[in-house]
DNA sequence: CGCGTCGATTACAACGTTGTAACGGTGGAA
DNA sequence: TTCCACCGTTACAACGTTGTAATCGACGCG
């Protein structure tokens, strides 16, 4: 069945340089003494056979793939899409290879993929959690090293990889009052808050208490799921209050590219008629019209971060072993400010 | 070494079900029939062990491991984002998953893609070719079956699945022709051309004609790439002809949001000075200010079509076997009319 | 009542790799 | 010369799975 294109095996290298196929293995991978010239020729042999190992076999006999899963609420949000390329290239960096799942941001489906997804196949999981809690999470088989890739609230049993939400968010706040603006909306809070929105929306009041001002819920209405539609929406429900906002910080660029959809809907000018701020700085944010003042998280340092502490846990480097505290790692950010907010 | 933590094997399973490990093994594939008592018995032990199959071993026994590869040229480029996703759900329909590179648009990364990675692992590959051309891909060893999603050139020893770009470009000049637009440029041709390009200029020029208008190429400035950024400067040198265009057909929607940007910053005003047209139906299209009208390519359908025919490939089901002749196999896709040309 | 048949289940080997332990040969010291 | 040590190499088993072929038991038919 198993054709001969598929590939050179060790044993056919062996017999090619004469030799046995543990040698040829070892030569592979260097780890045992192997004489120069037995090396060179092993070496000669694979080059001409082309072979190259057999991932599945060496993962059955090693336990290890050299593939982590990537679990992210959605693909398609540009945060997302960015971070994942980011992981792509510090695994690559490490030597890994990544596999990529879309949760959909479902709670069970979070839990699926903390479990190691249904495939003992994956090395070790870094998850975006979205609505997971920590109480799911704390029962979990421990089946897979796991690094969560976001925001928490209180204990987890998992190393975390993140930037100080609630600092990041006081100081997107703190800027829109550092224009003059007073009547500060947020768009971002949700229902039944998970991390993210409940951080942001600490910093946001924290920054208004900081001024004076005291939180007006109505100015923070809260939103469905984290969309360019829901911050639209939303948007247009506050420019119909009886006093409406002089600014907005948005929890992420994308609701906020919705909100500036919505205030352009009214005739609305930006920044002079309102003062809006991000979070996230996704690449649209630069080319929005008008280019868009937000919270740029160091994407490239949290990948590689997260890679890390991940390959730490999987490879047992962890000081203090499989049983080590669970680690809480932080991450840069800085505030860009382009035309929303600059008048 | 490895850890009783890792999960039930066939034989965990057998021991408590108090069968062998092949019946277990039938159940879990139906593979043979097994008396209904006993299957129950199995099943209620594998559900009560949390038994999942290993890949790798059963990769190694079959040469299948349910994994194959979507190579992408960018991940962060949204149109491939919502491709991606889609061709998740689709394998995920079909009990695959998807192991997701992103080739950096690079000739090189794509035939190393193409020739099945480094790694046997992968049962075939899906590819979104941007540089790669037919010489190269006609000298790749076939080590895994291949499918390619998107344009193409000429011919390439695999399937393809795509849209009629031709059709889409042309229909998408048409309408800004319909609008009563005279000086249509086009954004997005290249110093040296791949096959999106090339399909999505001719389909453009063919539209001109049909109208009896000359294709001029100073209306259609080369771009170095598919970005916002590139999308933005084309659209500035546009503006600065001595008769600037009334329209502007641009090959993505990334380019358009560029475009939009650049002429928001002239002050334009649009549709109404100037009529623009995008492709791909990227979400963001709907929440552009202004939205954009654009070609809107079933990604469903051809992540759908693009699993199918690659699992076609994989279990040798096609009709003549490994060596048919390579199918052009076609999606739908649709003009959507948004407010960049509502005059 | 015995034989044949068929359906359900099982033992065994193999996929390609690597860790362990054993092996053989060479060179130096006694 | 004899023995030991050590280095390079090797045989073997095992990882978890599945295809093949053999086995077992029961039932129906002659």
């Amino acid at each position: 069945m198993r054709k001969a294109l598929a590939g050179a095996r060790l044993k056919d290298v062996a017999e090619a340089a004469g030799v046995s196929i543990k040698t040829v293995s070892n030569v592979v991978r260097g780890s045992a003494r192997v004489a120069e010239p037995t090396r060179e020729r092993v070496l000669r042999a694979i080059d001409e056979l082309g072979y190259t190992p057999n991932a599945s076999a060496r993962h059955l006999r090693t336990g290890r793939s050299g593939i982590i899963a990537l679990a992210v609420p959605e693909l398609v949000a540009p945060y997302f899409a960015e971070l994942a390329t980011a992981v792509i290239a510090a695994a690559k960096e490490r030597g890994c290879t990544v596999l990529i799942e879309d949760t959909g941001g479902d709670a069970d489906e979070e839990l699926r993929v903390a479990c190691g997804l249904s495939d003992p196949l994956i090395d070790g999981v870094l998850l975006s959690p979205l609505r997971l809690d920590q109480s799911q999470l704390a029962g979990r088989e421990h089946r897979v090293p796991l690094v969560l890739l976001g925001e928490r609230d209180y204990e987890v049993p998992a190393d975390h990889v993140l930037i100080d939400n609630v600092a990041a968010a006081r100081e997107a706040t703190a800027h829109l009052l550092s224009l003059g603006c007073r009547r500060i909306a947020a768009i971002g809070r949700e229902q039944t808050p998970h991390a993210t929105s409940q951080q942001r929306l600490d910093g946001y009041v924290q920054a208004l208490k900081e001024a004076g001002i005291g939180y007006e819920e109505r100015l923070a209405p809260p939103v469905p799921t984290y969309t360019r539609a829901a911050g639209a929406e939303v948007m247009r429900s506050l420019l119909e209050l009886p006093e409406p906002p002089d600014a907005v910080f948005c929890f992420t660029d994308l609701l906020a590219t919705g909100a500036l959809r919505a205030a352009h809907e009214r005739g609305l000018d930006i920044p002079r008629d309102l003062a809006l701020v991000g979070f996230d700085d996704i690449e649209e944010a630069q080319f929005a019209v008008p280019s868009l003042t937000t919270i740029a998280p160091d994407k490239r340092q949290l990948a590689r971060l997260a890679v890390e502490a991940l390959l730490a846990r999987i490879e047992g480097r962890v000081a203090g072993g499989a049983e080590a505290p669970h680690a809480t790692i932080r991450a840069e950010y800085e505030l860009v400010v382009r035309e929303s907010t600059r008048l």
